[in-house]
DNA sequence: TATGAATGAGCGTTCATTCAT
DNA sequence: AATGAATGAACGCTCATTCAT
């Protein structure tokens, strides 16, 4: 069941080539095709071989089994979305924590607005694989960026602040996530974002030194 | 891909006798032993039957595709769930405010720690069917109860108390759901709980006429 | 394969009372009913019964097999047919030849067109049993009496009755089944009955003594 | 029921390499062997694959669905058949009349002799697929090779050329089936070809100018 | 005697994976 | 290195038949 989970975020294989790079992506693309326009069901080697352009014979070269392309295809997805909370982290050192907390949940929604449909399918993709390694160091990377954000407020020393960063953290996505979960209206996703912000501030207030 | 999905939490079918019912949850149960056991791959038709005791043309005479049985367990699960917050939106009413909270975190908290292994399963059994109305329908009852509740309170007025309540409904299950993608440990867990509550009284203080 | 065979068109069992009369006439229509409405696929033993308002359980009572319901529709049906061809011969007894075959050519055109949905539909039921003692039954059937009926022709004496039997018999039977078999208008139709019967007068004007 | 029905004889995909021809010839021959062997009830997809020396899957990529299998088989059958009829009735352009219907009797004749088994085996496959456009394209090759030889016999011509065709080919075609569904000696067999001769000489003889 | 829930062998079909070319 | 035809285990599901009630 399990696919060999290796515990690092970096590429399996680094592509030798152009062509090499040319291809993978080809078949990242084709196989989120494939998820968008007919779900998981569909997903199948053939056809996303096909669509890419290549032979199966060919993508077994780069993907060991089906579920190690699932894998990567996840892996890409949050070493991108880990590469934007990084980006507004290091963007938001020093500056106030209100601020910081407004950013970090603008990008983490935006992050996952943008290709709604993607980020969906790609939650559903995850029965496919153990993906308990993925998000791990996902997290890793995202607590690191965040704790050190938090760290250098002007404005606020925690007592805890791995704690109050796991619990915003925690929130934060977990809101956002289970926002998209329910099917509620732009108006609806937007006013839940004021609250959000609302109530991690309030938090902030409480937990500073 | 989407199975039927009637809009209501009722079962589609009473069973007749006692036979039958224990039949019906000799079915259940071995779907969520082999869901946990095995994982959604190995959740097939005759693998349940096996567990279950019985034979699968048995089951195909309670379930007419996997994906209703699927269905079914989730709705199961749900109504359980739904009715647990019910209940305890039932003892907060008139309670003060904070308390409410606690409580619904407490239960919701619970619930889902309980059968930890359960919840994860069934989460990704969603793959199969399409949950929308079943989530949706979840989603109305305990919107229902909590906003009632909230209503309720006797130290406090929401100018808007139904967008105070979705923010602090999604926000409360989001949490909770992310915390167990999460491998955390049990401190963090526990102490997570406390911060969430501490965020969401905070939040309440705020917002409260 | 085969089912067992009976080399009789007798019932296989008489039925005592006018209620299981009544049963075996209702399983019998709910078959033909099926068969016509959704065809051969359809023909679940358990469709049959429903529809015939019995259990399966009776309707095993009167058929050992499904296989034998079957046969039993055919025998039927074949009992109908031979008892017309046999009412027609009788009637022709003494008359002329040519007379006899417009009889004969008009009571099977007839009797095939007259339900010619349950013609067809009991050619294709044929596939599930072995109806060679079926077939041989009728036919001999309708030898005996399509035999008597010509030696009986004040007109004509023929050399070798049998023979010219056989060939009228199988030329009439085996036309009118292909004309069902191809998608002919029903002016082709009576015109092919025209064609038919003058066919045959010339054979037997050739053949007569 | 019914499977999708190209309206032409001509094969639905043309085999590309010699290896692919073969494997196509191995799996027709296997499906008729297991109808001649053990009927239309035991030919399913892994028996005639098994006997066939392939793999389920390999007859997969030569036929979509088991009826397409079927209709194949029938399609190539009838091809062959009309092919033979043809051929007989180029031969017998300009010859007497008599001597054509001599010739497509025993054309005919011969051609279900052959293989008597598989003719009747073939009857019975029917059952599983919609045949009629197959019957009708049949119908119509065979109706125009036979009208352009009666066209040209010097010795008759024919009012209604047509319809005395319709009336020769219905009576030739169906004779010789019915006296296939008889279990009749190879005697009575021969006596009846006769006969039949007879019997469409004596209409022609009638029908011509 | 009549019932219909239960059975399970066996069906048609799919698709991840391999390997001769 | 790249191909894609071939493989076959395993799936979801059906339905003739049985037998406890």
């Amino acid at each position: 069941m399990a696919v060999a989970a290796p515990a690092t975020l970096t590429p399996r294989k680094k592509p030798r080539q152009a062509r090499s790079a040319a291809t993978l992506d080809a078949i990242f693309e084709a196989a989120l095709q494939v998820l968008l326009a007919d779900g998981m069901r569909a997903l199948t080697t053939t056809r996303v071989a096909d669509r890419a352009g290549v032979s199966v014979g060919t993508m077994y070269q780069y993907f060991p089994h089906k579920q190690s392309l699932i894998y990567a295809l996840n892996e890409r997805y949050l070493e991108v979305l880990a590469g934007k909370v990084e980006a507004t982290c290091r963007a938001q050192t020093g500056r106030p924590v209100a601020d910081m907390l407004a950013a970090l949940i603008e990008t983490y929604w935006r992050a996952k607005t943008e290709r709604a449909d993607v980020t969906r399918a790609l939650y559903r993709s995850v029965v496919e694989m153990d993906n308990e390694a993925l998000v791990e160091a996902f997290a890793r990377r995202v607590d690191a960026a965040t704790t050190a954000m938090l760290g250098s407020a002007p404005d606020a020393t925690f007592g805890d602040v791995r704690m109050v960063n796991l619990a915003l953290v925690t929130v934060i996505f977990g809101t956002i996530r289970n926002a998209f979960e329910r099917n509620l209206s732009q108006a609806a996703i937007d006013a839940l974002q004021v609250e959000l912000l609302a109530m991690c501030r309030a938090y902030v207030e409480l937990a500073r030194g």
